[in-house]
DNA sequence: CCTGACTCC
DNA sequence: CATGGGAGTCAGG
């Protein structure tokens, strides 16, 4: 019964890749392993703490509802602060607040987090509808929600992971989505306190850091980037160090800030106008920063001009372990959709990459846990970090074992570091 | 069923 | 001309 299903569930998740990618070495060393793995993560599933939630659940109802009767104060009236149209209308046609950009097609103003808090150093209407969506996000996709989703059987939430959604190669994951609940606010990231491990075990998170950089690095073999991983620097002042000198005026903080937008931008192709938009600083300048980046790791400039003749000349890119991202765009003859396909040609081979690696790793982590017959088990993927609950007498081992599968993955031309952290629930696991 | 808002890496 | 990659969920309309 156990075989049929597995093999059902191979030929769902799988079989469009296998017309996509042939019988490749990708599908054999990493796909197929990796269908076991996934199924065995789905049926463990997590334990989290209802209580708990429910608890914070509540706290956040008369939260809310305060912030909810200082708005409508502010407005004078009460309207479903949910709707953008509704409250577009109060913000700049009732309030007359300074007018943002228009939407797409429904032609009211845009109210979204960029033009909330532009308005919320003058406004505090602004400021208390910012938080406000935060509260409502938090407690209707998480604290209500996850409950919901627990299996009385199991007392745990079974999420599924799709290994055919995402066009690079990562996983995703889907009622619940597990790999994105919050962690970058206090109040989100205390969410995580809810996903606990059973009595006698313990959750060990492990993290690669900086594996889109390294990849980077990797491909392109950059002498300043690969020197840096190389010597164990910190990146982003690195880069700082490259792009801004000593010379800018800058606080040391305020210029690793920058430095590290532009590290994660170049992967994903960004523009001096994007550039400038996320810093809020001058285009010129925004264009100065990328040719002093490209001036100073010009191994990657090369790197991204190789890769995108060859998706000019092939329509699709690879990652290290061979995986294909078709790109039809770059043959549009519509500027939008051609430079759309540049972005993605520059990104699918670095996210692609990682998403291999950490596959691979997960393919090693289980095989290894199943033949020395340990008891614990892989319980989530959340793109470049995994998450083990750990029989408590087996945590040495199992560090030892995690960071090696991890870190020894594959030899690239620089080292791959994974950073590891235990604790009762998820949250205590990455402090 | 789409859009715009939010969450994550 | 528009302008940073990959996802999922929710509420409103």
């Amino acid at each position: 019964m156990e075989d049929v299903w597995l093999t059902a569930r191979l030929l769902n998740t799988l079989a469009p890749k296998i017309k996509e990618q042939q019988l490749s070495d990708l599908l054999r060393t990493i796909e197929i392993p990796l269908v076991t793995v996934l199924a065995d993560m789905e049926r463990c599933g997590v334990r989290v703490d209802t209580e708990q939630l429910e608890k914070m659940s509540l706290e956040l109802d008369s939260h809310i509802a305060a912030l909810e009767r200082r708005i409508f104060s502010i407005a004078g009236e009460e309207f479903n602060i949910n709707s953008p149209r509704q409250l577009s209308f109060v913000l700049f046609e009732k309030l007359n607040l300074p007018t943002s950009r228009k939407t797409g097609k429904a032609g009211h103003y845009a109210t979204g987090v960029e033009v909330l808090e532009d308005l919320a150093f003058s406004y505090e209407i602004a400021q208390l509808i910012l938080d406000y969506r935060e509260l409502v996000k938090l407690k209707n996709t998480y604290l209500d929600a996850l409950p919901r989703l627990v299996d009385p059987a199991t007392g745990r939430i079974h999420t599924t992971y799709n290994q055919m959604v995402a066009s690079t190669g990562r996983l995703s994951s889907s009622n619940p989505n597990l790999q994105n609940i919050p962690i970058r606010s206090e109040l989100g990231r205390s969410i995580r306190r809810a996903f606990v491990a059973e009595p006698g075990f313990s959750i060990l998170a492990a993290d690669y850091s900086q594996i889109e950089l390294r990849v980077m690095a990797h491909l392109s073999r950059d002498p300043v980037l690969v020197e840096a991983f190389q010597k164990g620097e910190d990146i982003h002042e690195r880069t700082a160090r490259e792009v801004f000198g000593d010379k800018s005026g800058l606080s040391r903080e305020e210029t690793r800030r920058r430095a590290k937008v532009i590290n994660f931008g170049i992967m994903y192709g960004l523009s001096a106008f994007g550039l400038s938009k996320s810093l809020k600083i001058d285009r010129h300048e925004a264009q100065q920063f990328i040719d002093e980046y490209f001036k100073r790791y010009s191994g990657v400039r090369d790197w991204i001009n190789a890769t995108l003749a060859v998706v000019e000349r092939q329509g699709y890119v690879t990652t290290m372990m061979g995986r294909r991202r078709p790109i039809p765009e770059i043959r549009s003859k519509n500027w939008n959709l051609r430079e759309f396909g540049k972005r993605t040609a520059i990104n699918a081979p670095i996210q692609g990459t990682a998403a291999d690696l950490i596959k691979m790793a997960m393919v090693a982590i289980h095989r290894r846990i199943e033949e020395e017959g340990f008891r614990s088990r892989l319980i989530m993927q959340v793109h470049d970090e995994l998450v083990l609950e750990v029989s408590d007498d087996e945590l040495e081992a199992m560090r030892t074992l995690v960071r090696k599968e991890m870190e020894e993955v594959a030899e690239l031309v620089v080292p791959l570091e994974v950073d590891l952290g235990v604790g009762k629930s998820w949250y205590e696991a990455k402090g």
